[in-house]
RNA sequence: GGGCCUGUAGCUCAAUGGUUAGAGCAGGGAACUCAUAAUUCCUUGGUCGGGGGUUCGAAUCCCUCCAGGCCUACCA
């Protein structure tokens, strides 16, 4: 196979805010892509950036009454404590607010002029008089002027949807300062990306530049008429760059964003002995973008247009991926679930996270939902108790041993799951990382099976069997590595870990393809730990935040996800209502099942000398000291059903999802024991 | 209102138009005791969203309806 040449971006975070997991999707998506194709050998380098221009950067340093510059150094600082936190490896990492930067929109505006496509249009826009300078649609409110909605933004209204210019709002409020803005004529600079219309309609359906979802998207949008002229200036004050020539204007944010992945490149050629046109400038090379779908009409066409007049390369491909929902939901800061990078890493490691969104991914642009019991499911049961596994059920009987001398007879085992290799090449390729994992995971199942078979437990009780012993521990050792290499892209650290364990580095992909023997092995450690709950539950609680005034409707603001969780059954008859014996029962004993994960046993009184013996799954939520003595609700005439601890002869009534979130109902005071609930 | 995507087991997802629709997790039963209560075997569980059509044959192709998601609007 012969050497490409791949560079690979992601899309550039804004400087004004800290990294989230959304965020992490998208860069552990990129960092996964990227490892793998370094590990195939490919000449391949990913370049990222802060996004540090705007209005709202402005706002943020003002706020905070220092320079924009020492604004997003902080922020640089904080971004790559997180990227770096969660082994998102670049080969550079740049900032918007660079001389290289300025110097490519530069030439990139020079490109744009010479190919008359810029012009300039006067328009009118709403000034603020005491902060001195022109407003930004978001630092604008005021009255909806279609129905009359208060304190509405600048561009739209939540009320009644419509969508309006800022110049249109009643009673327009400066969010900077209160005060009311002016209307006043700016003249702007705009590029006519209307005359590059047909190649933008060839680039964009050419099969392999995007995704067919994205392609028909711009197809049935934007390409269907004339596009419209691309407001690209922006009057001062404002921090960016200014534009040559042009006494009181500046590039429009998004036009230097993307110049910042070259700008990027440039830094990291010119401090490695390379010129950043050979990567640029150079039909060998292949671009890609990872970008989020928010973003997807600035990275495919305006973003093509200005490579193709500034005669640089086109990318070979734009991945689009979705959102980050939690729990079905978007994210919450009052849920807990706008949960910030670096407040994960407090509680967790993120090669949890790693392999819970390589394990959702695939290459469409659908939402990717992280759920909380997913991904303790997935990470305990696939690499604690799967992958993990091999290694820590196997290695300790060789550890004075060391691999065998030549590879044992496997029935075929290392090289079925060699020749597998290939197919999870191309699921990686292909960005269907869930594909991916899914076949390792088989190979897993398989080597386990082949352990289980074997029971090298028993031949360690045999001396004569000391050589099988040692045999069949190199063939569950050897399986073991191939998964590893190819979970590196995914998991780097646990591939680190297990290069210790053999004292041999994993270093291509290849690596798969030939048995490590005759090889000593360190002793056995942990390579991972499962995932507990109360971590999870922790992070969560730490990204509580609390909840912003109510929106209307007095004190009781209960949420609607439960009933959305589980709606409502079909209507019953009264008579069937009757069936279920309900009763009032106390619990006069409660112990472990010390076997049972989540049961405890507990022992119901009726009243009198009628005792019931039942198990309840609500181990995770109580102590079974303090429910002793407490009133609950039974089913009592629920069918006896024989369990692997005992006989269970009814259940306690409790609501919530489960887990440790499982809440008994108790009857009021004066409730005895026995009393029918009907 | 329009566009795109999705709908398969309780949950997460597979299945080039071709046997009796499969995995993992969860549930039930058993085995094992090397391993981080991990593993292995057996097992329960399906109106492939509904209805039409094309076909010798449809989860798969076409039409239509329903539900969900995302995007976007007096425009496709």
């Amino acid at each position: 196979m012969s050497q490409r040449r791949i560079l690979v971006t992601s899309a550039l975070p804004y400087a004004n805010g800290p990294i989230h997991l959304g965020h992490l999707v998208e860069y552990i998506q990129t960092d996964i892509w990227v490892r793998f194709q370094k590990l195939r050998g490919h000449d391949c380098r990913y370049f990222c950036a802060d996004d540090t221009h705007g209005t709202a950067i402005m706002k943020s340093a003002k706020e905070r009454n220092i320079p924009e510059e020492t604004w997003i150094a902080q922020m640089k600082e904080a971004h790559l404590k997180a990227f770096t936190g969660f082994q998102i490896e670049f080969d550079h990492y740049g900032s918007t607010h660079s001389d290289a930067n300025r110097e490519l929109c530069g030439s990139f505006w020079q490109s744009l002029l010479n190919a008359d496509l810029v012009v300039e249009k006067e328009v009118i826009r709403l000034y603020d008089p005491k902060v001195g300078m022109f407003l930004a649609d978001r630092f604008v409110k005021g009255t909806c002027p279609n129905c009359g909605a208060p304190n509405q933004n600048g561009d739209s209204c939540v009320q009644c949807q419509a969508t309006y210019d800022p110049t249109e709002l009643i009673d327009p409020k400066s969010t900077l300062s209160e005060a009311t803005p002016e209307k006043r004529p700016s003249k702007q600079l705009f590029v006519q990306l209307e005359k590059l219309h047909s190649f933008l309609d060839e680039w964009t359906q050419e099969p392999g530049h995007l995704q067919t979802e994205s392609a028909n998207y711009l197809k049935n949008f934007f390409l269907k008429e004339p596009l419209k002229d691309w407001d690209i200036s922006r009057p001062g004050p404002y921090f960016g760059f200014q534009i040559p020539d042009r006494k009181d204007d500046y590039w429009y944010v998004w036009f230097d964003a993307p110049i910042g992945y070259i700008a990027s490149t440039k830094e990291w050629c010119d401090a490695n002995g390379q010129s950043y046109e050979d990567w640029w400038k150079n039909s060998d090379t292949e671009i890609h973008h990872f970008i989020g779908k928010d973003i997807t009409y600035f990275h495919t066409l305006f973003w093509p247009a200005m490579l193709k007049t500034a005669g640089f390369t086109l990318p070979k491909r734009i991945h689009i991926h979705g959102f980050l929902t939690v729990d079905g939901k978007k994210m919450s800061k009052s849920d807990g679930t706008f949960i910030e990078a670096l407040t994960y890493l407090n509680h967790l490691n993120p090669s949890y996270l790693r392999y819970f969104y390589a394990s959702k991914l695939s290459a469409n642009d659908g939402d990717l939902d992280l759920n909380t019991q997913e991904i303790i499911s997935k990470v305990n049961s696939d690499l604690v108790g799967k992958v993990v596994n091999l290694a820590s059920r196997s290695a300790k009987f060789i550890q004075e041993t060391g691999l065998s001398e030549t590879y044992p007879e496997d029935g075929g085992l290392f090289q079925q799951a060699s020749a597998e290799g290939d197919a999870i090449a191309e699921a990686f390729e292909a960005c269907e990382f869930s594909q991916a994992v899914r076949r390792i995971m088989a190979l897993a199942d398989q080597a386990n099976q082949y352990i289980d078979q074997q029971a090298p437990w028993k031949m360690k009780k045999d001396p004569d069997q000391a050589q099988a012993l040692q045999d069949v521990c190199t063939v569950a050792l050897n399986l073991y590595r191939q998964i590893i290499v190819y979970l590196k892209p995914i998991l780097p650290e646990l591939a680190e870990k297990t290069d210790t364990l053999f004292n041999k580095p994993i270093e291509h992909w290849e690596d798969a393809k030939t048995p490590l023997v005759n090889q000593s092995i360190q002793k056995f450690k942990h390579l991972m730990t499962r995932i507990e709950e109360k971590k999870v539950n922790a992070v969560i609680e730490e990204s509580k935040q609390p909840e912003e005034a109510p929106i209307a409707g007095g004190e009781f603001q209960d949420s609607a996800e439960p009933l959305e969780k589980e709606p409502l059954s079909e209507t019953i008859e009264f008579d069937d209502f009757m069936k279920v014996d309900l009763r009032v029962a106390r619990i006069v004993e409660a112990k472990e099942v010390p076997e049972a994960r989540k049961l405890l046993q507990l022992t119901l009184s009726l009243g009198g000398e009628e005792r019931r013996n039942v198990f309840a799954g609500i181990k995770a939520a109580y102590e079974p000291e303090a429910l002793v003595g407490r009133l609950v609700i039974m089913v009592a005439n629920l069918a006896p059903r024989k369990m692997r601890f005992g006989v269970s002869e009814g259940m306690v009534v409790a609501s919530g999802p489960g887990g440790k979130d499982v809440f008994l109902l108790s009857p009021d005071e004066g409730a005895l024991p026995g009393q029918r609930v009907h």
